[in-house]
RNA sequence: GGCCCCGUGGUCAAGAGGUUAAGACAUCGCCCUUUCACGGCGGAGACAUGGGUUCGAUUCCCGUCGGGGUCACCA
């Protein structure tokens, strides 16, 4: 009885492993490309901060025209959810990030390095451990949970280093013999690496990010093949990244202390490792504690909060690039009109350390991003998030899309653009005043500031109904006047003059215009109040002083 | 606790052995012949700490403190 014999009693159906290495041979690509993958796990919604992996691993490989792909990790069968590849999936796609290969729905893939889903590519990994068995560089462990519990707690108070390693590492020294015994008998076990190192030397890193990092060698006997015939993560990164091909491993700094074990593997296995990436992760304040963004406590951590909200995939996407190299503010004050893809991303540039989420900032530049769309961009996005969060909103945007390009295009286009909304759900509330049953169906709060007698403003607002306005007037004459009521009625028509000699007037022309903007849209802020005017139309400013004067 | 990583304004962050220590968001003030938004100008605000090396350290080294990660048949 020897290995050879052992690993056949394992896996007496494996295949060898040169059949997998044929079958997925190097790529065929430029020198420099990179291949990179996403390799989510699908046990719920995508994190931000998958998201944001993602983000820079298909932009690295598209800059140098290599390959982008998902992988999905399903090995763990007790956390997986229904419909998790697909929900997976069609987040990423609303960000705009579609792999070259990989899954495409929760069955079918596409790409010549499949399965890219781990839990049907169980056969490959038990050719590579049959592979390592073979070798002596993996074993059978027949150890029950309550014995590593045991040797554990052995552990804890001895105050030394937990784990299966060493001496502690009982089955690794079992005989062959004694091995077939077992496993004819029927124990159960699982296959475990046979690690060579020792931890007391160093191992020397590079990853692309964190810098040169040393480590003490891995020294522990990790499984590599679980009770239901699944791999671990790391056996099973180690295989399907070797398999796949891929150049470049970017992942989170989570995964960093683990990457003595990975190199131990690609090594023994006789594989060249790929080169790391480990990316800080997003960070969120909690009373003074920094902490990764949780699934559980934080809502923002989910990417269908943004899509919920309405900010623009756009707005995410640059405010995850610049938090990915701080460089892309600046690359976009000078390109103010170019594409994302034309920026170029440094992986060297990366932080080191976590930031922290800053939702203000996400929102600004949400408002700096929807300010460039044209009317007709800003009205097919609000329509299409309306649809699925504001059907009633939809539904009034649909009804005219003609009045409502020309309502989305107050005050845009030129130079200096609004920038009032920052998400689509922003919308509804922005321009609410300029429709009628919006307008009237809500409560509507008249404060006008600083005149306020009713005798006053009904003057104010019938004078100007019936004596200055006039649709076909043009800015200047419109503003003026405004400007020679004030002075009719006693008011100053400079606002300088005004504060000059505040004892000669009632107040002045911009209280007059406030009288006016609160009686037509029930507000104090609004955008130029000239263009809102040519969008209503005569009678209908008419009606909103009449409604107004009426409360 | 062991191991590893990190520590520049409130936040994201440039930066170099000698700098008035950038910029962005936020904040405050002024201006932009009516509000808000935009824009412009300006203000306030930082090198965690103690030692060393050095003519000189925020930058290099060590300690301390603080923060983060990791130590599963989870990824």
């Amino acid at each position: 009885m020897d290995y050879k014999d052992l690993a056949n009693l394992i896996f007496p159906e494996a295949k060898d492993i040169s059949y997998y290495e044929e079958k997925y041979p190097e790529r065929n690509l430029k020198e420099g490309a990179i291949v990179t993958r996403i390799a989510p796990s699908p046990t719920g919604f995508i994190h931000i901060g998958g998201l944001y992996q993602g983000l820079i691993a298909k932009k690295l490989a598209k800059q140098t025209e290599g390959v982008f792909f998902i992988r999905i990790e399903d090995t763990d069968q007790k956390r997986l959810i229904e419909n998790g590849i697909t929900e997976i999936i069609e987040s990423m796609d609303k960000f705009g990030m579609n792999p070259d290969e990989g899954m495409i729905n929760e069955t079918e893939s596409k790409g010549a390095y499949g399965p890219y889903r781990q839990s049907l590519r169980k056969e490959i990994y038990q050719a590579y451990a049959k592979y390592l068995i073979e070798q002596g560089k993996a074993y059978p462990c027949f150890c029950t949970p309550e014995e590593l519990d045991s040797i554990r707690q052995k552990q804890e108070q001895a105050k030394i280093r937990p784990g299966y390693y060493g001496v502690w590492a009982k089955c690794r020294n079992l005989t062959v013999e004694e091995m077939a015994e077992k496993i004819k008998a029927g124990e159960n076990y699982i296959i475990r690496f046979k690690s060579p190192g020792r931890e007391d030397r160093k191992i020397k890193h590079h990853d692309l990010i964190k810098g040169n990092v040393d480590f003490p060698e891995n020294d522990q006997d990790i499984v590599i093949i679980k009770g239901d015939g699944l791999p671990t993560y790391h056996f099973a990164h180690v295989v399907d990244d070797h398999l796949m091909r891929t150049t470049h491993v970017i992942r989170g700094d989570e995964w960093l202390s683990s990457v003595p074990l990975h190199l131990q593997l690609f090594h023994e296995m006789g594989f060249k490792p790929p080169k790391y990436a480990h990316i800080a992760p997003i960070m969120k304040n909690d009373n003074g504690n920094k902490r990764k963004l949780s699934k559980r406590k934080d809502p923002e951590a989910a990417v269908s909060y943004y899509v919920e909200m309405g900010i623009p995939k756009e707005a995410v996407t640059e405010y995850l690039l610049n938090i990915a190299n701080s460089n892309f503010e600046n690359w976009r004050r000078a390109n103010k009109d170019a594409s994302i893809d034309d920026f170029k991303l440094e992986i060297s540039k990366m932080s080191v350390s976590g930031a922290l989420f800053d939702m203000v900032k996400l929102l600004d530049v949400g408002k700096t991003v929807i300010s460039k769309f044209t009317a007709e961009e800003v009205y097919e996005m609000a329509v299409e998030w309306a649809k699925e969060y504001d059907k009633n909103l939809a539904d009034t945007l649909e009804n005219n899309k003609e009045y409502a390009l020309k309502v989305f295009g107050i005050e845009r286009g030129n130079k200096k653009p609004r920038k009032d909304i920052a998400k689509w759900s922003d919308v509804r509330e922005n321009i609410s005043y300029m429709y009628d049953e919006m307008f009237d169906s809500q409560k509507q709060n008249y404060d006008y500031q600083v005149i306020n007698d009713k005798e006053e403003i009904n003057k104010i607002l019938n004078l100007y109904i019936n004596e200055y306005y006039d649709e076909n007037d043009d800015k200047q004459t419109w503003f003026d006047k405004i400007k020679e009521l004030s002075g009719r009625l006693g008011y100053a028509k400079e606002v300088k003059e005004f504060k000059e000699n505040p004892d000669k007037y009632k107040a002045h022309v911009g209280d007059v215009s406030t009288v006016l903007r609160v009686a037509l849209t029930a507000r104090t802020n609004t955008p130029d109040m000239y263009e809102i005017m040519q969008i209503l139309g005569k009678d209908r400013i008419k009606a909103r002083f009449e409604k107004a004067i009426g409360i």
